[in-house]
DNA sequence: TTTAATTATGCAACCGGTTGCAATAAATAA
DNA sequence: TTATTTATTGCAACCGGTTGCATAATTAAA
């Protein structure tokens, strides 16, 4: 039950000043080592624990590191946050994690409720519609670090990491291409967010290569919720070539058009061939299962929580513009499998 | 950029003393409607912003929810966060969310990195080996909320929210014994924590009030982890009674089951039925798709923020052992269909 | 032994709200 | 009009650390 012990407790049983103590405490250079270990033992005695409230208070400082994910419940989000805790956390820093759901309205919130919460930097991975990027200037004004994680948008003092989804998307269709595709298909999300429109133009540009035209009907853009699978069925039923190969931004939407494919009597990858993305865990258990590009989530948190925590410890900044760039690697599986 | 303005600046200009402005801010009903009108006026004019940290210093009040779990990256984890997140974010609170890694020790330290934070409730999910539990009694002890999901343990003036997977084992081994399963097999992670031990005890009863015989040759506990999924198999075939129907306790390891079966030459359903646990997304998408039990992750999250927010506002409380027993249902599909 | 240079500690202001209690102003009753 | 009651507002202590600067104690140099 331990009622509180403050700094004054100590100082006063110990016939110093709370100064000394607090310094003591932090393990201040000007206190000498026979009171710094005098204050401890006897801080660790009676249980003496800092009252954060008031560090906080006089620090202007939480120890604390704000996040906002457009959803926590995919596999991709979760795995990555699951890095930057495991990174931020023996930093001895906090994580505060708010989705936007996909909404820059909810994410304008976030936003504001982590900047009164004075986070000490923020991590963000964009929303589907965002389109203006205003909520993120008070943390630039304030030097609070600021660094985007796979969909991003590049603001001047900020920190953005990503994988060369362009590059990534090119390989992409080049496999399907080599595996004897004609008829390619991209299906992705808004072309607003840089994961999609990169490997959008990856894909493009491996078409032109090979000399496949290109015109509106190789392209659907998705919400790529399960949902919208139907339209996408649509799309490719009434596409007056016939479709052989199929590039999806995103392995469970790739895994449910399988799915539904397969179940309209087409034959995969006989008829047409399926390429997703991300690895995600589904991709190994559907059947075909599911050729994809791998990027680690995981290690993409990791780097996030290890920059921000050397830029907050001053090691490096964000100042210049700073662009970090994972590799990524194509998997081959039985959805691009030839004959 | 805005120099940040206080209670005390607006004081000043508008010539009343702090304290009124405070509980002008705060609607505090002993202040006169036009003190406050003038005071909230200027305050939005010069954007004003409350100091958390001083407030959280008087108050002793965070406005910070903890949560530990025992990973991020699992689909009904992150699910339920997502739930608890929307609820309590709505309610002006915040979720500092970490995660035990299914080690004890750095559930410990996560409990006491939260108590430290002076967080205002303290969510739970357990870890898989936790066998002790003191490191929740400082919050207990300090009154502070505590709550335990899915993953519980009965610990005196603190809530559990949990479905009843006594009842749900028994009907998901049920099911399996309609469909003509003789000889049946649980596959369940440790028997340390409810989930795994109630669903067990329901597939016992089950075989018990078929008639069906049991012996430890018809339970194998694992970790869950598809990296064990040779484990199993081997379990599998080592048995001397043909194997002919699974309940496992997870879906995604039931996924992993499944396609490493077939991959053996197993038929499914026909030669073995299976059914999993969670209505995982990948429970749909595997092939054949996989009947389950399904439980809402979200709703559970939902519930749980709730609950906190209204125990927080003083409306119920968990004084008296409070525990919510969420539905699930049962789900059936291809892995367990009679020929 | 003195003086200068270090090293260790204390003082007190500060961070910015919150809140019990006293004081004053306004409203109602006598 | 005066005495009460009630509605408003101010005062000042408090929350518990942190930190610049002055002072005291100790050590080294002269």
């Amino acid at each position: 039950m331990g009622k509180k012990i403050t700094i004054y407790d100590l100082a006063k049983i110990l016939k110093v000043s709370p100064g000394t103590v607090s310094r003591s405490l932090n393990d201040h250079p000007s206190i000498s080592q026979k009171t710094k270990a005098r204050v401890v033992a006897k801080a660790n005695e009676l249980g003496y624990k800092t009252n954060k409230f008031a560090a906080n208070l006089s620090k202007q400082k939480t120890n604390t590191i704000g996040v906002i994910v457009p959803r926590l419940n995919s596999n991709f989000m979760s795995t990555m946050l699951a890095g930057i805790e495991k990174v931020v956390n023996e930093a001895g820093y906090n994580l505060i994690i708010s989705q936007s759901l996909e909404s820059m309205e909810k994410e304008k919130l976030n936003a504001k409720t982590l900047f009164n919460n004075s986070v000490d930097a923020l991590l963000v991975s964009l929303a589907y519609d965002t389109s203006s990027y205003d909520h993120f200037t008070p943390f630039i004004h304030h030097e609070i670090p600021l660094l985007f994680l796979d969909r991003v948008h590049n603001l001047p003092n900020s920190a953005t990491l990503i994988i060369d989804n362009k590059l990534a998307g090119y390989e992409a269709t080049e496999h399907l291409i080599d595996q004897g595709c004609k008829n390619l298909l991209y299906v992705g999300g808004s072309q607003r967010r840089n994961v999609y429109s990169d490997r959008f133009k990856g894909f493009k540009n491996a078409l032109a290569n090979y000399n496949l035209e290109f015109d509106e009907s190789n392209i659907l853009e998705s919400d790529l919720n399960p949902t919208s699978i139907g339209e996408a069925i649509n799309h490719i039923k009434r596409s007056t070539k016939q479709i052989d190969g199929i590039f999806v931004a995103n392995d469970t939407f790739a895994a449910h058009l399988i799915k539904n494919l397969i179940r309209e009597g087409h034959k995969i990858p006989e008829d047409i061939k399926i390429i997703g993305f991300n690895n995600d865990p589904v991709s190994e258990l559907v059947t075909p299962s599911l050729s994809t590009i791998d990027y680690s989530g995981y290690e993409m948190g990791i780097l996030a929580g290890q920059s921000v925590i050397s830029h907050l410890n001053g090691n490096i900044n964000f100042k210049s513009a700073n662009t970090i760039t994972l590799r990524h690697q194509l998997i081959i599986r039985e959805s691009t499998q030839k004959q």
